[in-house]
DNA sequence: TGGAAATATATGCACTCGCATCTAAATGTC
DNA sequence: GACATTTAGATGCGAGTGCATATATTTCCA
């Protein structure tokens, strides 16, 4: 067990859960509004989309998009009856599959962004100037990579 | 719909949203692995504790940790049935109750704490000095007061 | 005052979550 | 090479979530 934080440290986790969720739960309804899938969906996808590789491996996207493993097989079920992704048989690994973005995936995805670039302006843009979100995510980048 | 986020805005909110998940699971995990409450229970009963009032309305305890209505109300329920609040009629309202933390209440609120103290120190006191750490508070509690 | 609109709380529902566990395949060890 | 261990992915389960809606009560206003 680690030592006890002190108030201020306690008083930024607390404003960061807060602050994380209020935006969440508008950025959600942003997309349920605007009858378009969750962000999980779209994150995923946009992993799919930027990476370089053909496809990825579901315990890639797993880390990437810091979604439990149940989840993302899950989620990559849903993602593949509405034909947004396929996949693929791993050559080099029997165990393991490729799963790849087809182009009603990139559509979809190009879909969602509009919606959810309006609500990120709208939960965090219109709140903090351009050098304040980046001092803000180098503060939080840290949090991400303790053991 | 408000205008387009610039990249920083949205790297931030991306940084947001993994920090928060990440250390959200560490300390949920650390309850579930000590036999205790989720958060979800911590923070309503502290509300409750810290509050000057005798007790709070549903709806009070709903606008100060960020829990939706539905929610606060099955919470309370569990909180009733494990003897850690009491449900008091309103004596000014029909509708309403006022909610009143027990002694129970009160020491498994008690109880958890050393253990959520310790997943906030590993989850983000190690990562900030205390500085950077109400910087990072500073910043974060300017987005919850949107619309 | 009387009826309409708003408010406080509860509940049914469908969905998502994380955990535990299962299967199959790969890797390490002797 | 054979067997134990580890790893990738799928799935059953119980619990929690937000939304829509129901019900009771209060407030507003003609």
């Amino acid at each position: 067990m680690t030592e006890k934080p002190s108030p201020p440290i306690v008083d930024a986790w607390v404003a960061l859960n807060r602050a994380q969720q209020a935006a969440l739960l508008k950025i959600e309804r942003a997309f349920r509004d605007a009858g378009l899938p969750p962000l999980s969906w779209y994150d995923v996808l946009w992993e799919l989309e930027k990476t370089d590789k053909e496809g990825l491996r579901p315990i890639e996207i797993e880390r990437r998009v810091l979604i439990t493993q149940s989840n993302i097989s899950r989620l990559i079920d849903k993602l593949e009856n509405r034909g947004y992704v396929e996949r693929q048989a791993c050559p080099d690994d029997g165990r393991g599959q490729y799963i790849m973005i087809t182009t009603a995936g990139r559509e979809i995805r190009k879909r969602m962004w509009p919606v959810y670039a309006g609500a990120i302006s709208d939960a965090v843009g219109q709140h903090l100037s351009e050098k304040e979100a980046a001092n803000l995510s180098a503060l939080l980048s840290r949090l991400g990579n303790g053991p």
